[in-house]
DNA sequence: ATGGTGGCGGAGCCA
């Protein structure tokens, strides 16, 4: 058995007292985030290591962005991709060389992509769809069984969302993004785990903002992070639990972990 | 229709 999360934890080195709960308490074999906002050498590899994720992979950026993947079983760093094609640290993937080997992970962090969603307006919007276009060109290629984990920054499904009408114009969730995203998907018939194991149309949010008092008021959650994996492997998950309880932890992020098992 | 909060780093950018 091999379990894996993905975290978009919003700076590391902040959140580290929950991160080392979550680990503690939930004990997956490998951990994927995202945002952890800082660069390898100021990356906390000594609290990983005393938790037993001793095997790492990081790919920082100063103050913004960056992704890492850790590991309490043997991992390498496969591949590091810039999708944006600006330098910006959103890609690492490791390949799994002890239990589980040949399983590829990538970790990504899609650009949220600013607030309006036309790519002459907004460069930001344009930007997340080329980076969506170039990991749908990468898609077409894999050639391993791979699980793709991360913060996506959309939610495609009505169900995905705290209200589909007042959602249709907001970059996440419009019908130009869900569109992209599915020809992604397409591009090597990746199967979204999440939903296997919670289906359509049952809610499903993994994000809300910190823009309120208090983020249960209204529920006003969405979906933005995903495991999608090659459907050889995504035949073998047996488990998928969406951790919403971390959002009311101390000091939390405003995304909470999700985690798959898999009979490997 | 608007503004609401949070992190980094120490102003303004990003989400």
């Amino acid at each position: 058995m091999v379990s894996v999360a993905s975290w978009n934890i919003n700076s590391v080195r902040l959140r580290m007292p929950i991160v080392a709960q979550f680990l503690t308490e939930q004990a997956p074999d490998v951990l994927c985030l995202q945002e952890i906002k800082t660069v390898e050498e100021t990356f906390p590899f000594e609290a990983f290591n005393a938790l037993g994720y001793t095997h790492h992979a990081v790919h920082g950026q100063k103050g913004y962005h960056g992704v890492a993947t850790v590991s309490r079983i043997p991992m390498k760093e496969f591949s590091r991709h810039d999708w944006q094609d600006n330098g910006e640290a959103r890609h690492v993937g490791v390949e799994l060389t002890g239990a589980g080997q040949d399983m590829v992970i990538e970790n990504v962090y899609v650009p949220a992509g600013g607030d309006i969603p036309d790519r002459e307006q907004n460069p930001k919007f344009g930007q997340k769809l080329d980076f969506l276009g170039r990991m749908t060109d990468w898609a077409g290629k894999i050639a391993r069984p791979t699980l793709i984990v991360g913060d996506f920054n959309i939610a495609p499904l009505e169900s995905d969302v705290w209200s589909h009408k007042q959602l249709l114009k907001v970059v996440s969730h419009t019908p130009l993004e869900v569109e992209v995203l599915k020809r992604f998907q397409d591009a090597h018939g990746w199967v979204d785990v999440g939903r296997e194991f919670i289906r359509d149309p049952e809610r499903y949010f993994s994000w809300w903002s910190y823009r309120s008092k208090d983020y249960r008021t209204g529920d006003r959650g969405r979906r933005l992070d995903h495991m999608w994996a090659s459907p050889e492997l995504a035949a073998k998950a047996t488990s998928h639990t969406v951790h919403e309880d971390c959002r009311g932890w101390e000091k939390p992020s405003d995304h909470v972990p999700l985690v798959t098992e898999f009979d490997l």
